[in-house]
DNA sequence: TGTACATCAGTGAACGCGCGTTCACTGATGTAC
DNA sequence: TGTACATCAGTGAACGCGCGTTCACTGATGTAC
């Protein structure tokens, strides 16, 4: 905004050299996401957003899908945070899930645009085993949350099976949640929101319990 | 394959006038679809696939959504028809709404490509309304589905719950089954069809009961 | 049955566009002495 | 502290590509008389 740029945010006047072109082409890209959608999302608009030549990007990165995987794994991170924050406000143990799914769905409904490009670059390049390792990953939050519900951490199979349930559904909420068709019962219910709380605990996994008894 | 092009079906020495080409372009879609996924499908590519000029369409479509939104139009059919036979081998009424998710997500996982377009479609067109007026459509069979398995159709905004909290854990399993991350689970629960069903029965709503008591 | 003619359903060349990527380049930076 | 030079991080022009769409056209079809 004005010119106080300091050693470590040369804002103004645009020194020739960028000084940090990565991050910034990764904010460029969100930029992008979030005003004009995925399918605008390209190297050289993200350049352009960024006030960079063309050519400059592949200074930091090998090509355009690494790049846009560096945008995806952002979005994980932030998801992730999300979810804890999620997780921390639950009023009760029993709510944990619940909460937690809320905080997904809410999450990739404020991004849908950046949720879809996680969720590509997941499908095809398995980003998990990564996330795995970082503490503040959906996926351990999630693990952690089965087990303080009562899950047995020793079923293995059990375990597994219920996060990716539990994703499942998040997911196919989170997608549809803005259909226009589902417009008329969205504001009987009073707005997006409580739709997707109603959604969510319906569907059982986040409401009830954290083991299948299919008798 | 040889020459004994009928009236209705000039395949052969292909005359100067198609005869069917409306019907030709949606399916020369689908085969691009399931050939070399949705980027590939360009209207030019449909074309070039059907052996003809990308002038050609123009004549049966206004532009390239109407001709997409041809071929999405044609998926939904066929899933209703797939819905329609699920539902009809459950072998008791308790598992109709869990084969008829099963059904759904084996649908969409054999034809990935085109589930995506089809869900494109009906994101930002909201094709539900024409679909509903098909009897087959895959939204009147789970309704009935909901009915049969001892909802109550009086309460309204209950059933449209019910049946969207449906559609949004199919829609979500669809979209995961096929996660690189969970190969090792699905392998060891003997491949993708036990998975999906472990999964679809996981849930809860498909498995159980049709109608909510949280607590 | 034959002919004139409107209409239909194709052709193929061309349009302008934005894309990802490469290239030779150049200005800025930092290090060795 | 000053200078030579390697390296880094930009530029901007150019490449070839496939796209959606338009255009003037032409061959085939069907109808009126």
């Amino acid at each position: 905004m004005s010119e106080t740029g300091s050693a470590e945010t040369p804002t103004a006047a645009r020194p020739y050299h960028h000084g940090d072109l990565s991050r910034a082409l990764v904010a460029a890209g969100r930029r992008i996401l979030e005003a004009d959608g995925p399918a605008a999302l390209s190297l050289r608009a993200v350049a352009r957003e960024a006030g960079v030549s063309p050519a400059a990007p592949y200074h930091h990165f090998k090509d355009k899908v690494e790049l846009l995987d560096a945008v995806a794994e952002e979005g994980w991170h932030e998801l992730g945070e999300a979810i804890a924050k999620g997780r921390a406000a639950a009023p009760t143990p029993r709510s944990v899930m619940s909460e937690i799914g809320v905080a997904y769905v809410r999450f990739a409904r404020e991004n849908p645009a950046l949720y879809r490009l996680m969720y590509h670059a997941a499908c095809d390049r398995a980003m998990m085993p990564d996330h795995a390792k970082d503490d503040n990953s959906a996926w351990r939050h999630v693990e952690e949350a089965l087990i303080e519900a009562g899950a047995d951490p020793a079923d293995e199979q059990e375990m597994k099976l219920a996060q990716i349930a539990a994703w499942c559904t998040v997911h196919g909420v989170a997608e549809m949640a803005g259909f226009k068709e589902f417009e008329p019962l969205r504001e009987a219910m009073g707005g997006e929101e409580p739709f997707v709380r109603a959604l969510i605990n319906h569907v059982g996994i986040f409401a009830r319990r954290t083991r299948a008894h299919h008798d």
